[in-house]
DNA sequence: ACGAAACATGAATCACCTTTCATGTTTGGC
DNA sequence: GCCAAACATGAAAGGTGATTCATGTTTCGT
């Protein structure tokens, strides 16, 4: 009746558990991102983590429960990061410009992100298919509504926040990870939210009979 | 005097060598897309390569040369089928449609590109930026020409090709590599079609005044 | 403040992988 | 057809890192 995966372990019980655990966890997404998967060892977390090698094993089964664990966390953070930031907005257009300025912000926060989902589709493919699944039906009810109430034009909303978050994706690749100024030049952001606008505006086409 | 590296082996003075190095190219580029690059051992490329394990090291010097020339070829090879396809077309629009069609139908053909370029962040960074930057700025130079010629409206063509393109590899992920059917549905392309259009196309208040 | 369960330790084990090299075979120019 | 260079071989050396486990320490409910 356990809903717990059968190969993971049991949650910490005492304080003491939990407070390793929290620093395993955040060693791993360090060394995950910084030297990558193939070259993150165990040894290598415990010793940033400053506890023994042993004691990994009493919080994780192994490397890969440990990369999912982590995958999920920063995937659950960037979509609240990004929801709440356009959850206010009054309009579509706003709330494009507010999602996305955040998504770059956690990008430049937290390089992490990037550079481990991008390992994540050997290392886990399911877990990489749920974060982008989990953004992009985010995004596309977001779109649904808009289109409802005739803000942006008829369109598949699917395909719609698929290609969207890939525009995003790449431009935050190009200009806030490859750059050391760690925040996306105005112009490129005011680029990006032109081509976004163009994309989604209703056009006098979409009311054509044929 | 040596363009070559100082660390790369000379290239095969034999037809027989210049076959065995091919055959080790193509199961690296095999073994690499299938379990990924941590998982990938050189026994295993020369294995499904047919040869002994010593024989790598007469054509490679490690495990990150083969990846970084494999790389490259699959690099060269999507960026000629993409310019192949759309240098024919009369005007930007079918341009874009072109190169997007052969973009995906290498996509499902060759679903070792996204696989092995999505791993290059960490085992070869300098190679993976040199795709994304190659395949960039051929894109952004047949942008700058329509924008010339009025096609479309006036942008940056860097920001534009660099979100375009990423439109065009998160949609190849969801919906030619994720899926077994191996082609793009015709509904999905025809919507990132409209969408690019819409992003693209000149508008009433590109020349406004103020 | 007691004691049982939870947690932490790190040396040792085990499995696998890279790389070398001495030796044998094939190639292709002459 | 000869032979020097190129190529192929696979056993073995040398590492590295994942995982286990017997033992010691801490926590926390009572």
């Amino acid at each position: 009746m356990s809903v717990e995966e059968s190969t993971s372990r049991p949650a910490p019980r005492t304080a003491r558990g939990a407070r390793t655990r929290a620093r395993l966890l955040q060693a791993a997404e360090d060394v995950f991102a910084t030297v990558g998967y193939p070259e993150a060892s165990i040894v290598r977390i415990t010793e940033l983590a400053g506890v023994a090698l042993g004691t990994f094993y009493v919080h994780f089964t192994g490397k890969k429960e440990i990369f999912d664990e982590v995958v999920l966390d920063l995937s659950r953070r960037v979509r609240q990061a990004m929801s709440e930031a356009s959850s206010a907005a009054p309009d579509r257009l706003q709330a494009e410009r507010d999602g996305f300025r955040a998504f770059f912000a956690f990008t430049a926060e937290h390089p992490a992100l990037y550079r481990i989902i991008r390992q994540a589709e050997f290392v886990s493919p399911e877990v990489m298919r749920t974060h982008y699944d989990d953004i992009c039906s985010g995004y596309a009810s977001g779109l649904d509504r808009a289109m409802g109430a005739g803000e942006i034009r008829q369109l598949d909303p699917m395909v719609a926040a698929w290609a969207l978050m890939g525009a995003g994706e790449l431009i935050g690749m190009r200009w806030v990870l490859w750059e050391e100024g760690g925040q996306i030049p105005d112009p490129v952001f005011e680029q990006l939210m032109r081509l976004i606008e163009g994309a989604l505006a209703p056009t006098p086409t979409d009311g054509e009979s044929r």
